[in-house]
Order: C-alpha cells, then sequence, then structure tokens
DNA sequence: GTCAAGTATATCGTGCGCGATATGAATTCA
DNA sequence: TGAATTCATATCGCGCACGATATACTTGAC
C-alpha cells in the first residue's frame, strides 16, 4: 500500500488486466454451453446480433462486434457452413454482403434464454452489479473508437 | 414480472458482450503504444508479471493469467527469442521450466508508468470507476473459476 | 465515356488461446 | 525396487483477431 502512487502498477491492479482476464474466462465458460449447439462464443454473438437484426451486412456486424472485417468475413463463412446463415450479394450495391438468417439459425435462439441464466447464475453477481458494469465499459468502449479516429473526424483547429 | 424477463436479451444489454468488445478495444488502444518497443499486449502484460516477482515457472504465469499452458509456453518463447527472458530448467524438479528478465527485459519496465496513464487518459473515465470494474470482474473471474474447479479447491489444501 | 478516388469485402501472414494429446520427471505405493 | 500414477511442460490442430494488401464495385470530375 504506497499512498504516492494513484495509477497501479501491478497488473492485477489494472483494469485492462481485469478485462483481460475476464474476456477469456467468460469465453471458457460459454463453451461447455454452447458445445451442444456446435457454436463457440463469436458465433453465438454474431447470431444473437442477427435475432436482434436480420438481413445486416458485413459491415454492419463488424460495427457492432468493433471488429475489423477480416474477422467478421470468415466468421460468418463459418455460420454459411453450418448452414445458420447465408451471405448474399446487394443488388443496389454489388460490393455488400447481406447476411440472414435460415431456418436453423433462428431455432438457436430458443436455447439462448437459458444459457444466459445459466452465465449470470455463474457470475455470482448481483444484476446491478451487471448492469454497472456493462455501463463503465460501454462508456470506456465509447471514449477508446472515439479517440481512435478522431484525427480525422474531429477539427485540430485547437493547436 | 419475473425474474427471467429481468434478464437481457440483446447483445448491447450482456455484460459478456460487454467484455468481450472492451477486452479488443483495449487491446487495440495498447497496440500503438507498445508497438515501439515491438510488445503486444500478451507479451507486455507478462513482462508486468515477471517485473512484480521475477523467476516464475510457466505454470505460474498461466496461473496468474488464467490461461492454458499451452497458450504461456509459446508466449514465453516468443519473449525468449526477443532476448527479453530467458527460460531455465528446476534444478530440484526438473519438469519446470523457470523464466527470468534479462537486462532488456528489466529496461522495458521504466516505459510502463507513461504507458499506464495514456490508457487510464484514453478510457476517459474516473479511477473510481475503473476500481470499481477491477473489483467487479475481479468477483466474477473467482467465481467462474471457482465452479470450474469446485472438487480440486473443496479440499485439497488441507493434505 | 474515361480516369481517379473512395468504398465494401476478401485474402494473407502472424500472434494468440484453447482442448486434446504426448513426453518425461517426480511421487506413490505395492 | 519397480510399476502405476500424477504432475509440468510441450506439441498439434483449429478458431479467432488484427494489419496490410488485393479486388471489385461505385461515385465523382472532366
Amino acid at each position: 500500500m504506497t499512498d504516492h502512487a494513484a495509477l497501479p502498477t501491478r497488473a492485477q491492479d489494472m483494469f485492462c488486466f481485469a478485462t483481460y482476464v475476464a474476456s477469456h474466462c467468460i469465453n471458457r465458460a460459454y463453451a461447455p454451453l454452447l458445445k451442444p449447439l456446435g457454436l463457440t462464443y463469436p458465433k453465438y454473438i454474431t447470431l444473437t446480433l442477427l435475432w436482434d437484426k436480420d438481413w445486416q451486412s458485413i459491415g454492419e456486424l463488424a460495427s457492432h462486434l468493433k471488429m475489423e472485417t477480416s474477422t467478421v468475413t470468415p466468421l460468418v463463412k463459418r455460420l454459411e457452413a453450418m448452414a445458420h446463415v447465408r451471405r448474399q450479394r446487394g443488388t443496389q450495391d454489388e460490393r455488400q454482403v447481406f447476411v440472414h438468417l435460415t431456418a436453423s439459425g433462428k431455432k438457436l435462439q430458443k436455447s439462448a434464454p437459458q444459457i444466459t441464466a445459466c452465465m449470470v447464475e455463474a457470475t455470482g453477481l448481483e444484476l446491478s452489479e451487471l448492469d454497472s458494469v456493462v455501463a463503465t465499459l460501454g462508456k470506456l468502449v465509447k471514449n477508446l473508437t472515439n479517440t481512435r479516429n478522431s484525427k480525422e473526424a474531429a477539427g485540430d483547429k485547437s493547436r
């Protein structure tokens, strides 16, 4: 306990480390729940986005996931190989590829509430605590993504 | 209103999704700060653990990172290839491999405070908010790892 | 129409991260 | 002592995730 350092130096005290570790632990906790469905967490979360809104483009999905299209493209292809989604070139703009659910992809949604309940239960945390984490991390993500693109987007007049 | 109705269904509202996305955003934010040092975030966090305590075994590092040794082994080998650490078989127990810092590995520690400050700044969050996230995710990780290894955790220490 | 610039997705190489499996050392026990 | 078991690490195959680059399509200037 040193009082002169406001910023932590040990990995254990850093929010980055905590998020990094938690992310992998959550992934591992999901694995046994998703395995019976033949899904991984990235595949599952992509389906979740499509359950919320079907027919999204690769770019749209990547934007929600905060990921590069170079990650989403093969991910969607694997989902297509499992026949859960289908890819279709846009008619208006042929550069775009729209992803939509098949019957089997829609069917998986029925398993979601059970899986969510399982995960919340496994954390051993109150819903209020989880909500708080979601809110704070949401702000963090917003700020990190904003600062990345601020050079081009925002005016650089102030210097 | 049942308890079930209180659980979110949209990906955007789930703590898993929030943690997943935040983890990758943090990784991306670190990249430009670590690139001048030739490091990635997993390499950096491993060095951080060694700065806190030098001469740790592969298993010890894996335990702190909450990762499999199959992940840590090649990670440490890459750090060794960069001459930041050296691996050495244990003399007492020759199954173990101890990792220790070289001069160049120790030297990198000087960059850490600046990097930490940069990251905290980039989040745009108060230290109290970050501390809160660390605390809650810490409990989450503890609970998730406990349920996985509940058998061993029960009465192994008493021997 | 044609050329230039911009956009959406795809491809490639590298670095994680995991489970399953292998190898060799240490420990237990018959 | 020697066989069986346990343990620490290593290896392998697969699935992400990224940046850099390529390709095909669209838009705008002329």
